[in-house]
DNA sequence: GTATATGCAAACTGTTTGCTTTGTT
DNA sequence: AACAAAGCAAACAGTTTGCATATAC
């Protein structure tokens, strides 16, 4: 969090961006929080704390921090898209709670092998892969 | 896809809905050609047999082989969503070509069962999972 | 003062729906 | 004749963009 802070600081001023408190709020926000937000969620939270801020900013704001490598945009089983932060460079899945939405990240190192052996077999030149398990998580089954 | 057919005429009479030439031209050529057609592709394929066809009517179809289980509907990393047609009730998962598209099926048990573990730690009550491998397919590949 | 950030409304993409017309039974 | 299917246009959801204004430097 800290860091990718002081990273962003670097890249603004590399890129001749200026500064802006409605944009820190909303990454304060972002990286805090450290969940899967979808735009319209995210927007919701940060107009509590300033209501002037608009939709197109949260967009704006979150396609910036995809740009310069510290959010992921993911395509889950919706129409809409979620950002992830992201703090260190390790590949993880997710188990997606379809009752409350809650996303949890793992990693399986077994996993990732088998992948890669099936792309191996299929001659397939890999660039990423993505796992998703739906279910209920533990609080959701009753 | 004869038992498909089959199916399908059975599940319309239960239903007490019609037969029609267009929708019979859509649902054959999607069964046939066996791919993972967004909706807009088949539009402009079965355009050119019958020019008629409206791209609703393309929605509706699909939508009806959805409800009726002989498609399943699939949202890779694309804003839109494509449909597969279902033989067997095998599970399967996917490698999608970012060059050509073209998506290829694999089923691996050895990750399916890794899959149920990792679910297991979490105490997740599973329903469904989702693995797909990005990258370039042999053909693709230069 | 100049360039970027923002708000707002409008455009846009993929999908769905309401209503009228066409087609099947 | 009655009711489902299809065409069309309009509505819709999520996202992006153009332009005028506010803000940072």
């Amino acid at each position: 969090m800290k860091e990718s802070l002081s990273f962003l600081t670097h890249y603004l001023k590399k890129e001749g961006k200026k500064n802006s408190g409605k944009r820190n709020l909303i990454i304060n926000s972002f990286l805090t929080d450290d969940r899967h937000y979808s735009v319209e969620e995210l927007y919701q939270k940060v107009k509590r704390q300033n209501p002037k801020i608009s939709l197109s900013t949260v967009y704006r704001t979150l396609k910036l921090l995809a740009n310069c490598g510290l959010a992921h945009e993911r395509r889950f089983d919706e129409r809409n898209i979620r950002f992830e932060p992201v703090h260190q460079e390790e590949h993880h899945d997710h188990l997606v709670c379809l009752k409350c939405g809650r996303i949890f990240e793992f990693t399986n190192q077994k996993i990732e092998k088998l992948q890669d052996e099936v792309a191996k077999r299929y001659k397939f030149n890999v660039v990423r892969h993505k796992l998703e398990i739906y279910g209920y998580c533990p609080r959701c089954q009753k």
